[in-house]
DNA sequence: GCGACAG
DNA sequence: ATCTTGTCGC
C-alpha cells in the first residue's frame, strides 16, 4: 500500500555517504504537512541476541482512537553494520518490506531515530520520507547531535534543538517531569506541526502510541520465529 | 589527537 | 538494540 522509489543499498560507508549527499536535497523542509492525520504509522525495529536477526514492524493507529487499524512485520538480517549517522542503512530495507505489506495507506510515519537532527541532515525519518514520499518524523529517545536549554518541566514544553547554528529539532517533554524525547522532522512536515503531532499521540506515555505499538509488535515477532 | 556517537 | 540486579519513586 506504500509505494516507493529505489532504495539504494550501500556496499561500504563511503558508497553510504555518498547516497545521503544525493538524497539529502530531496527532503521537502515546507511541509507543513498534515494538520488532521486521520491514520498515523509507527515504524520500529527489535534485534534478537547477537544482533544477527531482526524484526521490523509498523503499526497503523486511528488517530481519533489511538487504536491499531493496520499492522505488518517483516523479519530478516541488519542491512548493514551499525554506525552512528548511518543507521537508516541498517533498518531500512526491512521497514520498507513490512511497509509494502500494509493495507492501508498512512497519512504520516513516525519513526524511531532522528530526522534532521543528524550530522548530515539525513537521519532515518528522512531517508523513509524520501523513499516513500510520504510526510514523516523522527523521534529520538536520546540525542545524536545538538544543545539545548531546558525545557520546562511540563508536558507540552519543548526547547529548540541547535547544531551548527541551525535549529535541527525540538526537545519535547511528553509528561510532567519526565526526561524529554528529541523531535526533527523527516520529509514534508514543520517542526511546530511535527511537534504537535507527537504530543496528540502521547496523551499519556512518554513515547507515541505508535512508537509503543510497533516496538510490542516487533518483540513479539521476533520471539515467535525465535 | 581523543572522545562521543540515533538504534 | 540487547544483556540484567538492585534501586528509586509514585
Amino acid at each position: 500500500m506504500v509505494g516507493q522509489v529505489g532504495y539504494e543499498q550501500p556496499a561500504d560507508v563511503a558508497a553510504a555517504l555518498a547516497i545521503q549527499d544525493r538524497l539529502w536535497p530531496l527532503v521537502d523542509l515546507v511541509g507543513p504537512g498534515p494538520t488532521a492525520p486521520a491514520r498515523v504509522a509507527g515504524l520500529d525495529v527489535a534485534y534478537a541476541e547477537g544482533g544477527d536477526r531482526l524484526a521490523a514492524a509498523v503499526t497503523v493507529l486511528d488517530t481519533a482512537t489511538l487504536t491499531v487499524v493496520d499492522e505488518a512485520v517483516s523479519v530478516g538480517r541488519p542491512a548493514f553494520p551499525y554506525v552512528p549517522g548511518l543507521f537508516a542503512f541498517r533498518e531500512v530495507p526491512a521497514l520498507l518490506d513490512a511497509l509494502r505489506r500494509l493495507r492501508t495507506l498512512p497519512d504520516l510515519l513516525v519513526c524511531d531515530g532522528h530526522g534532521l537532527a543528524h550530522p548530515r541532515r539525513f537521519g532515518l525519518a528522512c531517508h523513509l520520507g524520501v523513499v516513500t514520499g510520504l510526510p514523516a518524523v523522527g523521534v529520538g529517545k536520546t540525542p545524536l547531535v545538538g544543545t539545548w536549554s531546558g525545557p520546562a518541566e511540563r508536558r507540552g514544553a519543548w526547547a529548540p534543538l541547535v547544531d551548527g547554528g541551525e535549529v535541527v529539532g525540538g526537545v519535547v517533554r511528553t509528561r510532567d517531569g519526565v526526561k524529554p524525547v528529541f523531535v526533527s522532522v523527516g520529509h514534508r512536515m514543520s517542526l511546530e506541526n511535527a511537534i504537535a503531532q507527537v504530543l496528540a499521540l502521547a496523551p499519556r506515555f512518554r513515547l507515541p502510541e505508535t512508537t509503543r505499538t510497533a516496538d510490542r509488535l516487533c518483540r513479539d515477532a521476533l520471539a515467535a520465529v525465535a
